[in-house]
DNA sequence: ACTCTCGGGACCCCCCGTTGAT
DNA sequence: ATCAACGGGGGGTCCCGAGAGT
């Protein structure tokens, strides 16, 4: 009877509680958790302040966790397109540059909700905690496959120092509203990336 | 003559202006901007309520100015007492272990106000933007004078990654709550900041 | 055939429906009709929530009608059995004995929900000041008639003082969190329910 | 010099505090203490909001202590002056024709806030509790003084049921929107109050 | 006949960062 | 150098319809 298993295609339950995570991700690459308002949300989302209460009784922490979940997911995806790169400097370059790009085009507001938060609540919710540990997990996880695949030596470690490399970039770019050090990095990084460094 | 040379001997010029300074910087770590409150610095500090604008006319913004200034300060004589160190990756590694040591002494709590600040505020205030990038312009500036002296080449390029990659272990340590990602950095880096590498 | 003839049978309506009825009840005693969420309702009687504007179309004011009148019926029946007593100060001290014994029961948190509505919301229901107004009449026409039988004087006037001063007992013995006070009124009032008083 | 002692003269520290404490009283009188919101007694105070926080840290269960204190204060006074007629029915038929006053006046809005609030909060709230407890205990020792005074029995309880059955009887009159019960209930007392009852 | 999802504002109490008078 | 006073949101929950589906 064509109901939505719960559970299984959970964006396709509501266009609302859909739009709300897509806006509470976006605020929160910019304000962060503690600035960004549960009244912006709903203003910016177009949704009524009521549905926030019906779709995430959890109230603003899972919001932000779904927020951060559906962001890992869309870089994550992006992330293992750009590893489809026979080169891997080139495909950290891909995604250096792909990050740049979204941080000028956004006048250098587009930072990462996943490191911000990490760093603003991590500490206080374990909530939030859990979920910005597993967004980096599988993003150094990613990184790791390809290293591994190429016969990179200590690929997870390697791998942790890119993904961290590149989010201190993003904050870096923040401050200096400049990609600079974005590509600086990623020039740098290129010999970790290789079998032969 | 009971005027303080501003810029000078900021920092003889009240007790009180000084605890709140550091009070701000400490609970910046933990909380970030917006989620540390007036009332909670001048609890903390001891301080009367009233004093905050006598000695921030700018507010709040003026206060987390100066606190990251001091802690700047403060991570920068360590940086270059870490630096003193004959070999680099033993510097990187003092450096990183003092902050793992700062982290697990704090159940994780204490980050670094610096990049948190400039991901919360950093494109909303100018003053905080600058701020941030001022410190990190600084910490960037006496790694590449150390690489500098030992001859390792695109030293500006290498430091801006190994202050990125630092930033960025703060901050998967605090979503792990475990330094085991700062560690493993401090072994990736290595090869970057030797002149043969 | 299946219409059940309204106000003879309704407890046989629906068993969620009389569980909702009971729950709120229950609920108003304690915390008052505004301290009563629909939320809490609907959860403790483990009754649907959308089942609420099908079962009780008036909504939160006809559920607390009919729960002040549900709870005059046992409270009427609770006092004719004790009416049955020869004695009036004796009947009038077991149904004192059996409300501070509910109080006692409930650490001093089962009032009465018909006292707390007519001063909560009495003067802006009126269809809840009715159902209160309605609930006192009966209990005091019960003593009354009692009264009555017994050549006692001024019956609806004792018998108005004897409600009234059992509902004030209730209320001091919530603020109290002691049943003294209704000791207290039940024994001075044995003389005024006696035909030589 | 001339600065109010704290806590000495209390009502003169503030006239806006004042305005709140008996905006609050009057609102609890006709609404309770959960039907009441701050934003209504701010307004009708003439408040401003901000002052809610500052002369009342406690919030609004601080504010309805207070509130409590106050109307404790005022009946207590109106009761002691009763109290002063030389014939001991006379002074309860005056204290009830002063309360039936007001409720007529007010469109029998205007309970009384002290058993309303012991009904709502008391068994929640150990600070409302207290208070209401000690406004009774005020009004049942002023009667029962008087009562001894006239060599009456068994003061203590029959000033108790006295202080009871007004609290029932105002009850009674906002579910009957008539002050008919309160006058039943001086009638019904006379005998209780005087020595040869 | 009954239930559930989803949506809809209004309002809750609390506390924020800030200032005028002293 | 201080503190009482100030408005304005903070997140959260309220009671209540509309619609589709058993």
């Amino acid at each position: 009877m064509s109901r939505a298993r719960p559970g299984l295609v959970r964006s396709a339950m509501s266009p609302t509680r859909d739009r709300m995570i897509a806006t509470t991700a976006h605020l929160l690459r910019a304000q962060g958790f503690h600035g960004t308002g549960l009244n912006q949300i709903t203003a910016d989302a177009l949704a009524p302040k009521g549905s926030m209460y019906h779709h995430f009784p959890g109230g603003k922490e899972q919001l932000a966790e779904e927020a951060i979940r559906y962001y890992a997911d869309v870089v994550l995806s992006l992330l293992e397109h750009c590893l489809e790169n026979p080169d891997v400097p080139d495909a950290l370059d891909a995604f250096v540059g792909a990050l740049s790009h979204q941080l000028e085009r956004s006048a250098f507001l587009d930072g990462c909700p996943v490191g911000l938060t990490a760093m603003e609540a991590g500490a206080t919710s374990d909530r939030l905690a859990a979920a910005t540990q597993a967004a980096f997990d599988r993003w150094i996880s990613a990184v790791a496959r390809r290293l591994e695949k190429d016969g990179v030596p200590d690929a997870h470690e390697r791998a942790t120092t890119v993904i961290a490399a590149v989010e201190g970039g993003v904050m870096l770019a923040r401050a200096h509203r400049s990609t600079a050090a974005l590509r600086a990095i990623s020039r740098s990084l290129a010999p970790l990336v290789v079998s032969c460094g």
